[in-house]
DNA sequence: AAATATTAATCAAACGATTGATTAATTTAT
DNA sequence: ATAAATTAATCAATCGTTTGATTAATATTT
């Protein structure tokens, strides 16, 4: 059972992704809410507002998975990065409107506040990355000498391409499901492949 | 001197990146245009015209320079995937507001005629990869085993996002013109190094 | 060469529809 | 009975598009 600002926030979050903030009108959403239009106004205080609330809402656990994942200590620091590349797929995946509207949103640029959430998000991700960096080059397994920036071009570059790529592919008919698990498949090992040569791993993968 | 229709075209390209298609109106559009409003449906048809019209345009010429690039047989493949990186970072570059527009579109997908446009342009691009990988397969400089559609996004997805953020650094006062000169050859240079372990290259870049 | 007809380019004004937002009234829950 | 949640109705503003008229240039006929 979801509230009916919850139920505003996800519809809105689905049809934003999909049409795009300006090609999105307040009655769509409330309509796909199932909720009066007038309560937009009551629970988030206006369109603009209601955007800026879903970019809070995902991104304070956004950052809370790779968080937690850099500080395990049964994992070397290779084995953080790949299981970072994992679940940084798989949560694009089932978080995929909400990467919609950000990959729009840094398009745009319109909004201080969200472009100020943004940068915040791309500087803990880069923290996150040096840290797991750090601890391996201490082993002397990684090296830490190449731009952290470029290589988080890199992965995310190809995350976001490449699933916006698959999103025109599942227009097609004869894509079919076992496809898409291939799809997915093949791009984690990519993104793995790319970190190894960028960082000059030289164990199995 | 412009013609009104192309001031319109222009306009609208630079207009239709900055603030989306559902963003900019038909009257913003004709006034940075200094074109009366009647004018986009005498000379487009209409808006969605109009932006179809702004993709044929640009991307007729788009292919040709990597066309062209692809038959010189004064370069090596691989001299001729340098160059392809460079021209391709500097063709973003001087052509930002119409790449903006492609990758808006390519969140969209709403538009069928300008779907058929990104798929064709994708299909050829892998093409002209395919060629020159050939070429270099042969001599036997260049491996060709792995994923051309992978190294497609690994190249278009970093250029791409390596230049928003770009965008974004450029709202700070303090970015300076020779900063931008540096990030640019990083840029490129991080191209060719992605290209040069993806595809085995063993010689100097 | 002059008069007439046709075309392309441009304009101000208006069209009906839709936009985000707000009001005041009503229902529901505490 | 008070507060919170929800509603229908309405607001001014803006949307993309169309209209009918005008100008200037070109083509055709006399």
């Amino acid at each position: 059972m979801v509230s009916k600002e919850e139920s505003i926030l996800f519809s809105a979050e689905m049809l934003f992704a999909e049409k795009g903030f300006d090609g999105t009108s307040t009655r769509e959403i409330s309509k796909a809410a199932n909720a009066n239009i007038s309560l937009i106004a009551y629970y988030f205080g206006s369109k603009e507002k209601l955007l800026e609330r879903i970019f809070e809402y995902r991104i304070k656990e956004s950052l809370d998975f790779a968080l937690a994942l850099m500080l395990r200590e049964d994992l070397s620091a290779w084995q953080k990065l790949e299981l970072l590349m994992d679940k940084f797929v798989e949560r694009v995946r089932r978080l995929k409107y909400f990467y919609l509207l950000v990959q729009r949103e840094k398009l745009n640029l319109s909004n201080p506040a969200i472009i100020e959430i943004i940068r915040n998000y791309h500087k803990e991700f880069l923290k996150i990355y040096q840290t797991i960096l750090k601890e391996g080059n201490k082993k002397g397994v990684l090296k830490t000498n190449y731009s952290l920036e470029l290589i988080h071009y890199t992965i995310s570059g190809t995350l976001f391409t490449g699933i916006n790529a698959l999103e025109l592919k599942k227009k097609s008919k004869d894509f079919t499901d076992k496809m898409e698990q291939k799809y997915y498949a093949d791009l984690k090992k990519h993104l793995k492949i790319l970190l190894k040569h960028l960082l000059g791993y030289e164990g199995k993968i």
